[in-house]
RNA sequence: UGCCGGAUGGUGUAACGGUAGCACAGCAGACUCUGAAUCUGUUUGUCUAGGUUCAAAUCCUAGUCCGGCAACCA
């Protein structure tokens, strides 16, 4: 399936003035930063991007793009320890697959180290930053807590030629790791746990990804980040709620070195999924016990899992754009994602019968070995999409389902005695029902058939597909991954305990022949039932499997 | 019990002193060679209490409830 890149006004044309927005006009209004507009996804090497990054991505790269700037990727690769070069690539792809592009502006924190450092001897330098002593235990002792001011470290007040020399010796692999730490000289009585003298630099001795051993000190967050920010000339620095706290210190380092800019951190609530979990930590869980099948198991709230399975990278983006964005910390009922990927779907995808459950049906008044070609169209939302050719044979499959010996009330399907439309192949009327005598099961069904052009009155269309011309395919039929709504809300119990065990069920079809072509991403409806897209990683040349995106409204 | 942020139907959001709107979900109906799609109708909402105002979701005061913050993680 093509990708198709977000054009500017697929946002533009329901775009709410969200608050992000606002300030951005403001500020453009105002005239600040020349009206410029460069924003930045910042991922941690550490993990794969999920879909609560593709809110940020959209988010950052559509208002870039809205209001013609750039949006930087950039690593924010600051500690070693947990991080690796396996998912930088996994990332670049899905951002890539997502339909935004940098451009030039791949960046990586980690190429500011030299930079980064001498910004941190110019604070020295001017007596905001000292090389401190403390134990990490004796640290978090004076840091105090959130109710009780913190006390000062006896390092504060050493001398600024001592700090500068005790950092290069830090650099310089002279002590052991966690020996000493560089902090900022702010306020140890700070009502905001932040301001409480941070720490900057630590001495970690990790191989780097791509810095390798040149390195045994490594910034921090608060300081790599709003420098590397300045460094690039962001505009505006957005972020999710819980760096909130972080602004002020965000604000305090850029306002104490000498800087070229100092862009504006703006903060909005993450994204939660109802029937998932959203923390990289949960979702390695889930990985490493083996719950799903990796990463990419379509089953999984990740990019790499939601593109095995087939949703549409503008689907996506739609249901970003639909949420919209706030500082309340929300949950979004995953049937809102589910129904943008059925409205892509929907128009897109081309329409084949798939009979998962099948039945044989034997026609009574059909000649044997005859066939009878009908035409059915590839995509009512599309005439451009044409026909195709079907078989239709004396013996063909239906779905079990639709059939019912004692039909309940309201069923309008096939039934003894009753009749149902065959799509696009006229009608078939059931006159007896062939059943293994041991087990009472279903063996096949007996019908007349009448052409298309008789006059009958049913209120049910079926599909079907040719006994003998139809193949054989591996589907696979996904559920919510969890049970409940908030696999998290239950403190007394594991969110695994909560895992549904029908979540992933194969079944072996009877499909259209022509869907045995079918290329690894190539989505349809498989009428009446849902719609389907052939695995990239399980699918053989001729031999697709198919997951199921998402089924059918009820 | 400290600081920061937040609160609009079941869910997600809009309205920025002037008719509480949209989408999802639900329900009912129309249409239909997909019980899909489409179309129509519809149930349900401004956290509470005061105040300002001709007029308050919106401004003010007090409260309630919820989230975040005490990694040498990001």
């Amino acid at each position: 399936m093509k990708n198709e890149q977000p054009s500017a006004n697929e946002s533009e044309a329901t775009a709410p003035r969200h608050f992000i927005r606002q300030a951005i006009d403001r500020d453009r209004a105002a005239g600040k930063n020349e009206g410029r507009v460069i924003t930045r996804f910042p991922p941690e090497p550490n993990g794969y991007l999920h879909i609560g990054h593709a809110k940020s991505i959209c988010l950052n790269f559509g208002l870039a793009q809205e209001y013609g700037g750039r949006c930087h990727l950039r690593y924010d690769d600051t500690n070693p320890a947990a991080e690796d070069v396996e998912y930088v690539d996994a990332i670049e792809a899905d951002v890539r697959w997502l339909g935004f592009d940098w451009g030039e502006h791949h960046y990586f924190a980690s190429n500011y180290f030299e930079q980064l450092y001498t910004y941190a001897e110019e604070l020295i330098e001017n007596g905001k930053a000292y090389v401190c002593t403390l134990s990490p235990e004796v640290f978090k002792d004076y840091r105090g807590v959130p109710t009780r001011p913190g006390k000062e470290s006896p390092s504060r007040n050493r001398p600024v030629a001592e700090s500068l020399d005790l950092l290069r010796r830090m650099r310089s692999g002279e002590f052991a790791d966690g020996e000493y730490v560089l902090r900022a000289k702010i306020d140890m009585a700070s009502p905001n746990l932040h301001m409480r003298d941070p720490v900057l630099y630590r001495i970690k001795r990790f191989h780097h990804h791509r810095t390798g051993d040149q390195w045994c000190i490594y910034p921090m967050y608060d300081f790599a980040h709003c420098i590397s920010d300045a460094i690039e000339g962001i505009t505006h620095s957005i972020c999710t709620l819980e760096f909130e706290v972080h602004r002020p210190l965000y604000d305090w380092i850029l306002d104490n070195i000498s800087v070229p800019c100092h862009p504006q951190q703006i903060e909005f609530a993450r994204l939660n999924l109802s029937y998932t979990v959203m923390s990289k930590r949960r979702l390695l869980q889930l990985v490493q016990e083996g719950r799903v099948e990796g990463w990419d198991d379509p089953r999984m709230p990740t990019l790499c899992g939601m593109r095995r399975r087939g949703y549409p990278p503008a689907a996506i983006r739609q249901f970003c754009e639909t949420i919209g964005v706030t500082k309340f910390d929300s949950t979004t009922e995953v049937e809102l994602l589910e129904h943008c990927v059925r409205t892509d779907l929907n128009k897109h995808a081309l329409r084949r019968m798939a009979v998962l459950d099948p039945i044989k049906v034997v026609i009574t008044n059909f000649p044997d070995e005859s066939e009878r070609m009908v035409n059915a169209i590839n995509n009512p939302e599309d005439e451009q999409a044409g026909t195709r050719p079907m078989a239709f044979t004396q013996e063909i499959y239906i779905e079990r389902a639709d059939f019912a010996e004692e039909p309940p009330p309201k069923y309008f399907r096939l039934a003894p005695g009753k009749s149902v439309r065959l799509r696009y192949a006229g009608f078939i009327t059931c006159e007896s029902v062939e059943k293994d005598e041991a087990t009472g099961e279903i063996r096949a069904l007996h019908c007349r058939w009448d052409p298309p052009e008789t006059k009958v009155k049913v209120k049910a269309t079926i599909h079907w597909v040719s006994a003998t011309q139809s193949q054989q395919a591996e589907v696979r039929l996904y559920q919510r991954l969890f049970t409940v709504a908030d696999p998290m809300e239950d403190k007394e119990r594991e969110f695994t305990d909560f895992l549904n065990p029908d979540s992933l069920r194969v079944v072996e079809a009877r499909v259209e022949p022509t869907l045995l072509e079918a290329a690894p991403g190539d989505a349809f409806q498989f009428e009446r039932t849902g719609y389907f897209c052939a695995d990239h990683k399980l699918s053989q040349p001729g031999q697709p499997v198919f997951n199921q995106v998402v089924a059918l409204k009820a």
